[in-house]
DNA sequence: AATGAATGAGCCTTCATTCAT
DNA sequence: GATGAATGAAGGCTCATTCAT
């Protein structure tokens, strides 16, 4: 892993029809198999026959194995980009609560883990990824962890010099209780009640840094 | 993967001196060789060659791949319930207050991930375990868990409902948030600093379920 | 050996007609390769290369060393039932004397033996089979020992209770003396010679067993 | 397999006692270790430790595993020899009849079978030998066959001409039906009824080719 | 473009053999 | 002489990748 990622991990633009099909097709495939199996022993061959297409053309669209992986990795992470900036977009245009806005935020991101669970699973433990890879899911968090931020410049009363570390640990925790709570429930629980579970942390702990103001 | 994880791990029993050296050198060079290429992409010969052993001495010692994997995830997880215990039995001992407790806590957590980070990245993240050492670990949490329990019921007031789960996301976050703290920093900070942060987030989420009671 | 020879031996039909050549050859690069180095010294890598095909061809049609020689014997058994079957029907068929039935049945053990040598030796001599194949094998001759004493009840006057051991020494004799006659031949001689000795062995036993009646 | 047999298969001469039972030893569990195992997968280790001794100890006895098999098959053929040596001295010194005589020898084929079954099997089946033995074995079978046809020039009224062919047949038998009826017997039988089946077939040849004097 | 048979590098594992103790 | 840990060549098998059809 993590020779060759060519620049273009796509060989030919899927301009027609039955190729976009057949990419998506594979792709399909490729996160069941390596949900299934791993990415190790996600083999090409069980990919093409769960897509229902030959090895030979799965090779027509994608140069190699890890490009499959990139190409899924890509397109979740875009996913996530253009969810976290709806979100982000909406909690400013309704100018709500900061709970309510940490509501909305959670919510998002329990949304991300549920829509595919299984490509976030993969992304985030059990595969070295390529670091080109690596960087773009970087910048995501990077840039939740900026727009968390500045909710918290906006609506909370933090010390100037804490906000960029309690920004960056609400969104730690908010990415790993619900990946935890979505993939490994501990008991049955509804999304509304994970939401308000995860809020009430996050909430606990802004309170907190609020307080440390007069410390 | 998987496939048979036999009750005895290791071929012959290390009584003599070289067996055991050798034995220490092939994990040693295995979680190094794990942690840079993965599990699927670390070779028994290169773990041999990076132990300074022959594949034939590897395999004198453990029966197959899996079998290093489980050794190294044992004896972790052997050394986490022990500093587990010590900790909890250190904490009741000396009857201190919730804060101060949580303080202690957490710094065994964060000595825990310090000791030996990569073989704990490599349990949490790299590897699909077989499930023996997957049972095993949930054991060792769920262990913690109830500790954390006795010790919100004895100190905290939080409704008997809510302190299984309370319990719970306390031990999820000051596991995630320790891993990442030690292991992947986002900015320069000492283990006291580090130790108070988490703490912070634990005192905040634990006030809150307590003011819930009124609710 | 004998770990574990799947219901199905090939892994895909050979349908087709470069399939089908393909498998011939590795079969018959099989039984060379076997027989000039015994079964465990003949590795795949030889007999791919002598059949002039990739080892990975070679495990795309046999999931396994252990299934080339099942194919090899089960191929080999049932031309040999195929044959015997054939022969006693004509025997039965045109109701000839007790000689000329042996000579027939003795000229189709050499017949059986002259076709393909090579793997009835392999079968009987180099290699310990999975029982599977030692049952299969133990059928034929069975079944030939059967048809045997049904004709030594009909044309020898043979005491009943001597029937089965004489059949069974009957088909031992011809079964080896035919063997040794083809593979390793003391002496020139045509295949009807062959026969002749033999069936004047038969013949001296039968004669035997019937004046012990009297006895 | 059979590609240095180097002229010396011990060592050193087993001069003292305990060298001479160690490799006693070593050749008694290779015995058992190859009858259970077969030679390839009998490997020198589990010799090793059902003789009681280290690798190490075998290797200073035996300069390869070959060197083992083939000791075994040594002390085999002397014995064999020997003991048709033996019966054959008696049968001339009792001057008894053929029918005697013959019961006599194969007496003596039986007990060679009965006395080490398992030598037996591995050098008649199984294993390629290398060529030093084979050739070994065939002069023990040639010399008897010899012997055989001097009984049968003796005692026998059989044409010049036939006498090697049908020593040589006579011989073949006795080997395989002995070899059959106490290895594999498909009846339970006393070693006298054995003795007397095979004579039978024995008897009932010769006086067959004692009438074709007359054709 | 699609197919799937063919390829072969590379992996895990075994075991005959050596050699330091 | 004995021991058994160490060695490493070699074997069975897989699977990413290619290419003739």
């Amino acid at each position: 892993m993590g020779k060759e990622f060519s620049a273009k991990n796509c060989r030919r633009n899927p301009t027609q029809e039955r190729s976009r099909f057949t990419v998506e097709a594979i792709l399909d495939a490729a996160v069941q198999v390596f949900e299934q199996h791993g990415y190790a022993a996600g083999t090409t061959a069980r990919i093409a026959e769960r897509a229902g297409v030959s090895v030979g053309s799965l090779y027509q669209y994608f140069p190699n194995k890890d490009a499959i992986l990139v190409a899924l990795a890509d397109q979740h992470i875009a996913e996530c980009h253009t969810l976290a900036n709806q979100i982000f977009a909406h909690v400013q245009a309704i100018e709500c609560s900061l709970d309510q806005s940490l509501r909305l935020i959670v919510g998002g991101f329990i949304e991300l883990h549920t829509i595919n669970p299984q490509i976030h699973q993969l992304l985030y433990e059990k595969v070295i990824l390529p670091e080109e890879i690596q960087k773009k899911l970087m910048v995501v968090l990077q840039t939740i962890t900026k727009q968390i931020r500045e909710l918290l410049a906006q609506y909370a009363v933090i010390r100037e010099e804490s906000l960029d570390m309690t920004a960056y640990i609400i969104v730690q925790i908010a990415e790993h209780l619900t990946h935890q709570l979505v993939l490994h429930p501990p008991y049955e629980m509804t999304a509304e009640t994970q939401i308000e579970e995860v809020v009430r942390v996050l909430q606990g702990y802004i309170q907190q840094q609020s307080s440390q103001l007069n410390t």
